[in-house]
This record gives C-alpha cells, sequence and structure tokens, in this order.
DNA sequence: CATGAATGAGTCTTCATTCAT
DNA sequence: CATGAATGAAGACTCATTCAT
C-alpha cells in the first residue's frame, strides 16, 4: 500500500508538470502569435519565449499548426461558455442574446484582445487544416446561437421569415460581433468606446431579429 | 499632321499588351490563391498558369505581396462601385441600402466567389504590410456605407442612438455581408439557397438600422 | 565628289555620337562601380544613370564584365602615362622616380579617387576574366617601372642585389602607391595630409631603392 | 562532489563536436573561396565540401559574408601573433622587422597561399560589411607595426620625417607584403623564388625605414 | 522527457542577357 | 541603332520537423 502510493504521487507531480508545460508553451504561442502573426513567428521563437527547447514544443505539439488549432479551439470554447452562461441566465428570452452580447464585448474582448487577434485574424487564411477547424468552431458557435433563438422562438410561439431564418441571424450575429471586434480592437484602438459601441452594436442584433419575426407579434 | 506622331501606334499597341500582362497575371493569381490559398501559392506556380516566366511576373509585381494588394485593390473598388451605384440609384433612402445589399450577393458573390475568397480569407493573418492595405479598403467601404446612412439620416431627419451609431451600424453591416458570404459561399456551398438568405440578411440589416434610429419617428 | 562627302559627314557625326555614347556609358559605370561597388550595381542602374537603355549598354559593352574591363584598361593607361611622363622629363634619373611618385599623388589620386577605387578595390575579387585584365595591366605598371628602374641602373653603372630585384622593386612600388591611396584615401579622407603622406611615401620608396644597390656605390 | 557535474562530460563532448563542425565548415569554405572564388562559390558546395547540409552552414554562419568574415579574423589574427613574435624576440630592433618579414614569407605565404588569396583578394570587392571587416583587421595590422616602429625610434633616440610618417611607413610595409605576396604567389606561381624575393623586399623596407629617419643619426 | 544540433525541401527574388519591334 | 519587355538560371536563406544523446 504504502510504496503503491509514492509512485502516484510522483506520477501526480509529474502529470501537474506537464501540464503546466503545456500551458506555458500554449501561452507563449498565444503571445506571439498576436503580436507577431502566425505567419512571422518560428518554432523557435515559441521554444524560446516558453523557456523550452524547440524538441520540448514538439512533444507536446506535433505540429505547429497543432499549436494555433489549440489556441482556436480554448477560444472558441470560452467564447461559447460566456455565451452559453448569460443565455441561461436569462432562460430563453431577448435578454439572454443581449446580456450575452455585452458580456463578450466587456468580459472578453476587453480582456483579451490577443485572443480576438487569433480567432479572427490570424487563424484565418492559413492552412486547409486549420481553416477546417476554425469553421468548426465558428459553426458550433453559430449553432449555439440558432439554437438560442429557436428556444427563444418556441417560447414566445413565433415564427421567423424562412426556413433559414435563425441560422442566418446567428451567422449576421458571429459576423457583427467579428467584425465590431476587429474593426474597434484592433485596427483602431478604441477601449475606451467600447462599451457605447457594445450597446448599439446589440440593439442592431436585437432589432435586427425583431425585423425577421413573421408575422409580427399580433398584439391582440 | 497625322503621322506627326509616328510612335503612338507602335507604342500604343505595346502599351496595350503591357496591360493585357498585367490582367493575364493578375488574372492567374486570383485563381490560384482562390483555389491553393496565398500561402500555398509560388510565384512560379503563378507564372505557369499565366504563362509566362518568374522573371515577368517580377516585372510586374515587384513583390509576391503586391499580386495580393492589387488583387486587394481591385475587388474592394468593385464592392464599392456596385454599391455606389445602388445607393445613388435610390437616393438616401433604405432602399438603397436593401438593394445594395441585394445587389451585392446577386451580382458579387454569386458571380465571383474567388473574390469572397481573396477578399475576406486569403488577404487575412499574413503580412503586416497586406493587412494594412486590406484596412485601407474596409475602412473605405465601412465610410461609404456610413457616408449613405448619413445621407438617409439627413433626408428623414432623424438622429441615431449615439454619436459612434453611423459608423457603428456601417461595420455592422459590413460584418454580416463579409460572415454571410464566408458562410454560405466558401464553408458550405448553398448557392442555390443565397438569394434567400440574401434577403433575410437584408431584412436583418434594415431592421437593425431602424432599430437605433432614436428617437422614433413619431407618428403623427 | 560632292556626294560623297554629304555621307561622310553623316557617318562621321554617327561616328562621334557612337563614341559619345561610349564615354557616357563608361562614364555612368564609373560612377556607380565607385559609388556602390561592382557587384551591387546592375546594369539597369547603368542604364539609368547614362539615360539610355540596357539595350544599348548591351550594344557598346557585351558583357557587365567588359564595362569593368575598359574602365581598368583606361585607368591603367592613364596611371602609365603619367608615370612615362615624369620619367622621360628627368630621363633616367632618381628624379624621375620621385617625381612620378609625387604626380601620382597630386593628380591622380586626389583627382579621380573614383579611379583609384575602381582600379584597386572593385576590380578585385570578381570574375577571372576581370582578374586576369588586373593582373594584365598591373604587371604592365610593373614592367614600365622595371624598365626606369634598369635604365637608372645602367645609367648609374651600378647593379642591385639579386637579378630579381628590378622586378621585385618595381613590385614593391606598385604596392605602396595601391596601399597609401586605400589607405589615405578611400578608408580615411584624409586628402588635406596626402601630400605630407605623398613625400614620405616617395622618400621610403627612394630609399627602398637605394638599399638595393649593390655594391653600394663607392665614394671615393 | 566529482558527479555533481555530470552534465559536463557530454555538455564538454558536445562543445567540443561543434567547435569541429565549425571548423570544417569554415576550412571547406576557405578551401573553395581560394580555389573557385568567393562569387563563385555557392553556400551548398560550401556544405557539400564540409559534408554537411545548408541548414547546418546557416546553423553556424547566419549569412554568407559571415564565412569571410570569419576567415578575415582568423588570418589577419594569425598574421598579428606571427609579427608579434619576432617583433618580441628581438624587442625593439631593425631585427625584429627584417625577421618578422621573413617570417610572413616563410611561415606564412608560402605554406598558406590559400589564405593570402583571401586576405588579399577574394576579400576585397565584396559587400560593405566584409570591407569594414577587411579595413579593421588591416588597420591593426598596420598600427602593430606603427607600435613597432615607435618603440624602435624611442629606444634609438631618432624621429621621423613627419608627424606621420610611423603610420605611413607601416602602410608602406603592409602595402609591400601585399603586393609581394600576391605577385609571387597568387599570379606567377614563382615560390622556389620566394625567399630571395623576401630578402630584397625585406631590405627595401628597411632601407626605405632608414630613410625616413630625420635628422640622421650622428656618426659620432 | 528534454535538448538542440542537423536536415533539406522549398521559395522568393535578383539580374545578366537576349531579341522582336 | 535604340528600346525595354521577357527570360530563366541561379542562389541565398528560412524554418518546420526529426532524432540521437
Amino acid at each position: 500500500m504504502e510504496n503503491s502510493k509514492p509512485v502516484s504521487k510522483a506520477a501526480l507531480r509529474r502529470q501537474r508538470e506537464r501540464e503546466q508545460r503545456y500551458r506555458t508553451i500554449l501561452d507563449a504561442a498565444e503571445t506571439l502569435f498576436a503580436r507577431k502573426g502566425y505567419q512571422q513567428t518560428s518554432m523557435d521563437e515559441i521554444a524560446d519565449q516558453a523557456e523550452v527547447s524547440v524538441g520540448t514544443v514538439y512533444f507536446y505539439f506535433k505540429k505547429k499548426e497543432d499549436l494555433l488549432i489549440a489556441l482556436l479551439k480554448e477560444i472558441g470554447f470560452d467564447i461559447r461558455k460566456l455565451l452559453g452562461t448569460e443565455f441561461k441566465k436569462a432562460e430563453a428570452s431577448m435578454d439572454g442574446l443581449k446580456n450575452a452580447g455585452l458580456a463578450y464585448f466587456k468580459n472578453f474582448c476587453l480582456q483579451y484582445p490577443e485572443k480576438i487577434s487569433i480567432f479572427f485574424r490570424e487563424s484565418v487564411g492559413q492552412s486547409q487544416a486549420v481553416e477546417k477547424q476554425r469553421k468548426r468552431y465558428l459553426v458550433q458557435l453559430t449553432g449555439d446561437i440558432t439554437d438560442a433563438l429557436i428556444r427563444i422562438r418556441n417560447k414566445r410561439q413565433i415564427s421567423y421569415a424562412s426556413h433559414l431564418s435563425e441560422e442566418l441571424m446567428a451567422v449576421c450575429i458571429v459576423g457583427i460581433y467579428e467584425r465590431v471586434a476587429c474593426h474597434y480592437l484592433l485596427w483602431d484602438d478604441r477601449s475606451e468606446d467600447i462599451m457605447t459601441v457594445a450597446r448599439d452594436a446589440v440593439s442592431f442584433t436585437l432589432s435586427g431579429v425583431e425585423g425577421l419575426v413573421d408575422p409580427p407579434e399580433t398584439a391582440d
């Protein structure tokens, strides 16, 4: 019994250390990809920044792409979690959509502009494998929003203009939040205006959705 | 008198030939960038496709980037012309916005999906120089839409939610048209649904704009 | 008779123009080779500087090397002429050697530092063909000095240390004048000190020669 | 205690191997630059000759220039060491100068003609960076000789013609030894005559120096 | 597991030279 | 003769990836 423990303790430490290394490397990649661009960052630089050797980077990530894909996955997951939380708080109502939008700008874009840079810029126009993953995560995101819109529709007992409308709206919403973030954070750094912008963008979104409700809710 | 410019004939032909070459090369680049991706296309391949030597490609374009930037410029210009035309036809009204949106999908996206690919995908995440030009052309586009919104505002004697609203709406509209095009043409090829999607996207856009009108037009 | 003249007039003009072109191009090359270096100067740049087309440059000089070789020849010839004149003025005496050295610094190095740059720097370390010509002109120069030394020897009825001495001394003299010019004109621009330097260098040279006289002139 | 540095063994071997590789590559470059010329030698050829890959060459030398500069440095250092040794052996006397000259021809030029080729030919007329280093090492060499001449002057309590004389003489000496080596080893291979030539060149040098002593040593 | 030297395919880019007009 | 667009071989350099220690 006793000597089964020491092993597991060491093993646990190892496990912990390995996870730390993984994180360190991924963080290094995130920092550099955001600062210099994916193409302009070499594996050596990432190893340097993470204070490990190239070999070690390759132990955790088989290819350079994998770093980008892992980041993509993490960021996609974070955004979905954020939205999911807000959708849940205000179950199946337009408020969920509204709060999710505001939270995205306030708690995500402003906090982690480098993640925006990676998700919406550095991961675009790279290899096919990256594009595939990028599509996967953005489609999931779109799916989440589509689902939320469907729940809202069901609850409000309304229908939308066409059978494609829910998904289309979700796509529009993603497009808005993508471009607004890029425009006001990556191109012009207007961080101080971001919440004004956010409110307008959310308004735009909500009105856009309402505009596709069909037939209009008849207040009888 | 006429033969006082004997140069012109030969010179004109040369000029014409030069322009043709330029076009041939740019077309080759467009095709390949859209098909294989910017990074994955080598200058030799472009030369091959254009049926000239690498040297000739470099005679017309000093660097590989310059090909992408030239394409960016052309495409940006084409989109602006399309929108400008529609805005002018329905002077300062929401119809202009509507028709411009529909025309974009019908007369641009469907006709030249490869241009969409270059403008919204292949030119992203490349070098700084490309990003700079990309920003330039997208900001111009946003400016055009902003101006149109301002003209509409003036004509209707309304105002919008905040001092940033016009620009913000323009950014949203660009985001929508970008993402919708990518989603339905590059990711899923749902060309046949595109006009349904387009109508919904336009509706979404118009409602979005209306939603930011403030104070609401008083129905007297 | 009469109509044989017009032809020859035009022909003469042509001839003159051709020679002017040749000069213009060679001057352009000289300027650029001295300013930017032979390797760093392209044929296009030379054409530009000479205000002609590349094709024209190639009409007068079949290869890029030929420009350098032509310059080498000219410069070599100029130096030999300068030395020859001084040698002749002070027939077969050490004064000839002295005056030639002073004239070299005063009337050549100071006037045409760019020729020094080409003769002693830009034409070194290039292709085999250039090296061959460079050797040819420097060997001629050495030969001239050797001959002068032999004439002096004969006149003074002396002999030198070994059968190789005359040539060796000439080689030394060429080496001195080469390095001094490079050192004080191309590396440090100490043009204002050049005549002091020149006097010392000439003294050094003359003493060097005297030192190899053997047996020493017995002052009886 | 001993095994507190278990790294050292493996690390030392690595260090040694690295240095060997560095040498192998530099030797390959030296051989090829001397045989074919700097310009005419490609990095691939150097890699081939050194039996490594191009990548490895670039691992040790960031640019092609760096190979030449490293060679320049080594050769410059070797020559200075040789001279320094002779100067020291015959402290502050003309014998030092004499022996240094003879040693240069006997122990350097004859042994390593390829180094002469690189130092005095292949490194001339290349890029600015190379020229800069070349100047640096030749100026150091000149400085060494200048210092020796000053020490001799002090010991003998004499002075030279002008305040520039020491440096000027050093420049002359460098010029002589440069040109003589090139003339009799690179242009005509007269290796068998080299020691005769050397003696004459040394005589020339010594007399040259004496000639600039001023006022002449008073024969008491 | 970590290291970092080694690999070499791949690419952009340059530029001397040619030749049809 | 002059022009300048076209050629394409050649070469420097990069960097993702591997692997022996």
